[in-house]
DNA sequence: ACCATAGGTGTACGCCGTACACCCGTCAAG
DNA sequence: CTTGACGGGTGTACGGCGTACACCTATGGT
């Protein structure tokens, strides 16, 4: 009753206002829950109660916003280490990036497609990159080897290796799928694979995988073959 | 004036019926030209003179449309080389899905999104990978180490190791773009990087990186360790 | 007491994918 | 020769999208 406001009972809960944080906040977390097909303004606006073009009041539009909402992820890597030898600090920031990039599965796409439409990467990636090749500098590495590194690291460099046969347990038995005579028929390769891995024979592609294992395995061979060619070049100038 | 036809003087173009692979070469071509966000039934309708509806009869809808190009343009890529060592016909093959997706830079993206969509690669990325995989094990390859190859390819299997600098000479100049001394201030590494590159110190990042050898010099480096392992497996079982 | 301004609202436009009813030319069966 | 089913192109319409633009309102400096 104290304020003099058309509405004199409605509750009028603060409603604590708008902000770029809490937009790109609950972008994030949508697109975490939904992916990010299912992310639009309209929606972001209804989970803050608000109305859709409230938010441009705070980010430009909607490419604008998907820039906010890299950095924002790209923010939550672990910052180097310091005071480790270079093969262990980038093993460390890795696979940093590599765990937030499981909590955040829509980002690898995001991160790719907008880099490609503004063709320079966003700030926060930029610093990542950059400290990235701030590790091999300081770890001994001539610069052209650097060049070179960063290219061989390649899609690890951000963590994501578009894993084909991504694991979803959740989804139900597609109704026409193909029977596992025929795909042993078509592809038998694939399917011998798959048996090997999983020493479950009856499962198919995709289940006995440890992802973590693999990533760390190809990280590694790729690491130790720099490492080499470092210790090469260091020593027949 | 033979045709009893209400429309006398129209000169009745046959017009050459719509077909699924006429749909999908168009749809294929505009995606080349204008990016797969420039792609909608209803332009694809446009570019075949017909109404959006007509695709309907020919493809089920668009994200089958896109399962569709996807065969189209793997489809490009060689077929395996046959009487060749594993690595020259490993190196063949992905050198050929290299330049498949050097004229089709949408596929990448398509086909990662597509594939998490289906939880299971279109029928023509399952043969390239399979063959692939049958390269290895006639190369001697141990089923287990193949599996592990798999997982090193990683995204190079399919060309795509999302160049973040890519070299898009067309393009404006950026009227808010970095000036030259901030970006060095900013990300010192990349710019020492990139002017070590390229021998003219005006040009900043990617102007004098030649991604072919690049991406060989990575895919080599991985094959070398891959072979590596390979012997040392088969010397000391 | 004033009014500029920042921030939330409402309406509207043009694009998208596509469901659904329709319509017409062809061709096999009667 | 008639008929009727059917394959393939059409027209209309709906709901959702991003966002331009005009508007309203509470706040705070003068």
């Amino acid at each position: 009753m104290v304020e003099t406001s058309t509405q004199a009972d409605a509750p009028a809960q603060p409603r604590t206002p708008l902000s770029r944080e809490r937009i790109l906040g609950t972008a994030v977390a949508l697109a975490d829950e939904g992916g990010v097909d299912a992310l639009s303004m309209r929606r972001i606006a209804q989970a803050l109660g608000v109305v859709p073009m409230a938010l441009y009041k705070h980010v430009a539009n909607k490419n604008e916003l998907l820039d906010g909402m890299i950095d924002v992820v790209v923010g939550e890597i672990d910052p180097p280490a310091g005071h480790a030898d270079w093969k262990t600090a980038v093993r460390r920031r890795v696979l940093s990036a590599r765990r937030m990039l499981l909590r955040h599965p829509w980002a690898p796409g995001v991160i790719e497609s907008r880099t490609k439409a503004r063709a320079t990467p966003t700030p926060a990636v930029m610093e990542y990159l950059d400290s990235m090749i701030g590790i091999f500098r300081s770890g001994g590495f001539p610069i052209d080897l650097v060049h070179h590194a960063m290219h061989v690291m390649g899609s690890r460099l951000l963590g994501f290796s578009q894993e084909l046969f991504e694991d979803t347990p959740g989804r139900e038995p597609d109704p026409d799928a193909m029977p596992p005579e025929e795909m042993a028929a078509r592809y038998p390769h694939i399917t011998a694979l798959a048996r090997a891995v999983a020493h479950d024979p009856e499962s198919v592609v995709g289940s006995g995988c440890d992802d973590q294992f693999e990533f760390e395995f190809a990280l590694d061979l790729t690491l130790d073959g720099l490492e080499r060619l470092r210790l090469r070049l260091r020593d027949t100038p």
